[in-house]
DNA sequence: GGCAATTAGATTGCACACAAAGTATTTATT
DNA sequence: AATAAATACTTTGTGTGCAATCTAATTGCC
């Protein structure tokens, strides 16, 4: 039997099954840190941006967008909030007055011990190995990869200027 | 080297990166489904409603929540919206007020002839072969359940009557 | 220097996703 | 039968996510 086979044999065809894995279980994930973050007043995204933030103090929005794939519209807002309680500051940058750089607080600083444990008790709560943990995101991030390109390629060309 | 290593040698740490790694297929999922369900006038979320009431109509919101693990709160408007293009109808059974069973028009019904070649555009997006795709869906639907297990276990336990 | 194109964010509008609280109906209990 | 508890959905409020549009600043080009 050939690679592709018949796509209509599974209860849901199997690439919107993958999809629909990928979703849910992202969704699952969210469930299981919201009461872990609730404790820090963070929800996931905010989470993510100051795990970069955590990396690397000082940067551009669009920096934080390029790592987490996500736009200004969500971003604005939501640094707005982190900034609201606390966790950062927004700040035009000199050089450049077209750039927002985030820079933590003190309190931004000092949240990262609190923080320190959440990755142990998300790999718990995942019931996997080390290794199997690894094997996933590898190939996880391989598929949005391609992902990427595929939507790339089904965007409509950037209007060929003549 | 025991299975368990340390959690801090990775930028990010492992499990907070498997996380991600879903999270940003989920949305990466997103993008490529978009332009293709726009033609439907439907979203991902709508799809997977349709998707169920193609495989057996008249379901009551109850079981379409159960089915996709979403809740009343997110099912209510998205199926007002469906019953507002006239995809599917809304009506209180006969038998038990409470419930609101879901039914497709005609409308909605010819609409699986318009899905039905989604799969195969998205199983060529992923770039994988028919295996992979089917192996990678179970391991994270493991990894789901084992999320909503790790997830009601940290829920506050419902109250014990005395 | 002057003007077009580009770039970085902000804003608006729409659609999830879920917690919490509310309403109506049904079932269980006494 | 009356009332309590449970069930099914609705409503409200908050926070994403993204498309589309807008503003302001910078860069390119002549």
């Amino acid at each position: 039997m050939p690679k592709s086979a018949p796509a209509f044999d599974a209860p849901l065809p199997l690439a919107d099954n993958l999809c629909f894995a990928v979703y849910s279980t992202a969704l699952a994930f969210n469930a299981v840190y919201k009461p872990i973050l609730d404790r820090l007043h963070l929800t996931y995204p905010q989470y993510l941006v100051m795990l970069v933030l955590w990396q690397q103090d000082d940067v551009p929005v669009k920096d934080i967008g390029r790592l987490l794939h996500l736009d200004s519209g969500t971003l604005t807002p939501l640094l707005k909030r982190l900034e609201a309680i606390g966790y950062l500051a927004r700040r035009r940058h000199a050089a450049d007055e077209r750039q927002l750089r985030i820079t933590l607080t003190d309190a931004g600083r000092a949240l990262a011990d609190q923080a320190r444990s959440i990755p142990q008790g998300i790999g718990a709560a995942c019931g996997l190995g080390w290794d199997e943990l690894g094997k996933l995101r590898d190939q996880l991030t391989q598929l949005r990869e391609q992902l990427d390109r595929a939507a790339e390629a089904s965007r409509p060309a950037p209007a060929a200027v003549r």
